[in-house]
DNA sequence: TTGCAATACTAACAAGCGTTAGTTAGTGTA
DNA sequence: TACACTAACTAACGCTTGTTAGTATTGCAA
């Protein structure tokens, strides 16, 4: 990854988080780093390109937290909060990034969106796993494991929508606001 | 609204959910009502009128509910499980649409992206009223609002990602789901 | 029965899109 | 000096898009 294309790569995701993948035209990126749509080709591939890297790129961070965790021998809660950390630290250091891996990825085409879709799933097989040891345990609620890993993992996401990386809080801090909302709800414990 | 208007709109905003705003063309639509593109503009005004119509109905919805629940007098935990109920009710009996409310929102043009935004904020302030009258009663814990209120509506959110309208819930079993999650969190209370 | 409004059609336009072809200037290397 | 490589350019292609103009058909109201 050169300079110039990485600076095609942050250039084109930030466009793409305020404008859309489909109303940022390769001229836009082109003109905001200055030069040709027709020269962007002699960098990157496709249009497409931009967000299958980016998303894959993407994938694969998360995948690998999500392993690391799951290969560790912890108790669930532990567990779930590690997890938790692991996702708030990948979306927050790439904070475009992940703006456009949680919005765009279904303009993909046909086949990568298959195997993105497919990727999605096994990570949140990975947080029903935690969330099955913690039944076992009896330490988390039964419930329906599907609606509550959608529900967290939307919980997460919503982080990109309003961090700022120069802003109140760092990553770490983040993800425990997250945990305790997650693991403790609103109520106060006296009630 | 004529009975062929509305199975435009529907037609419409069931391929919107499933292609995309930005990917689904007039001839799309006009394909699956067996009519031609042109055709549809004895009908509808423009595409962004697809979008915009559906956008501002629901947030016409959104708020209706939330004014009913701030001018009741209530307790802040029944307010939340009301105003929970409420936004819970208008996503599951209009699902096709509130996808596209949800993820597509962003192709307004300018000016309707600036009172869709507007009208957003104020929806959430509906919220933080309530998590301030919480914190007040001493029911909720200290948060901090704007964290929070973001968080619990994209929790709520998450539904259209797996709401089934002939499934194992009904809207309110739905929404007291999600009222118990977010009150209560994952964790045992016997923990 | 006439006339009008509603609704459909065909044809086409102007604009914008991603991308390719072919070329050129500059840079480092044999 | 000669060559190859990189990265930029201009020009254009082929296609799709939302939309408009003009016209035909239909069914109800007068």
């Amino acid at each position: 990854m050169t300079p110039r294309k990485l600076e095609i790569f942050q250039t084109a995701l930030s466009l793409m988080k305020s404008k859309g993948y489909a109303n940022t035209t390769m001229r836009d990126i082109a003109s905001a780093v200055n030069m040709e749509a027709a020269s962007l080709y002699n960098h990157i591939a496709s249009k497409e390109d931009l967000l299958a890297i980016t998303c894959f790129d993407l994938a694969d961070q998360f995948e690998k937290g999500i392993l690391e965790v799951n290969d560790i021998y912890f108790d669930a809660k532990e567990k779930l909060r590690m997890a938790i950390e692991a996702h708030t630290q990948i979306l927050t250091t790439n904070l475009d990034a992940s703006y456009v891996f949680i919005h765009e990825w279904r303009h993909l085409s046909a086949d990568k969106l298959n195997e993105f879709k497919h990727r999605r799933n096994q990570y949140e097989n990975g947080f029903i796993e935690i969330l099955k040891l913690g039944e076992n345990e009896g330490v988390f609620n039964e419930v329906d494991e599907k609606f509550v890993v959608i529900t967290i993992l939307s919980t997460l996401n919503a982080t990109i929508e309003w961090y700022k990386p120069n802003g109140a809080f760092t990553p770490k801090q983040v993800a425990n606001k997250l945990s305790d909302f997650i693991l403790n709800g609103l109520l106060n414990i006296k009630n």
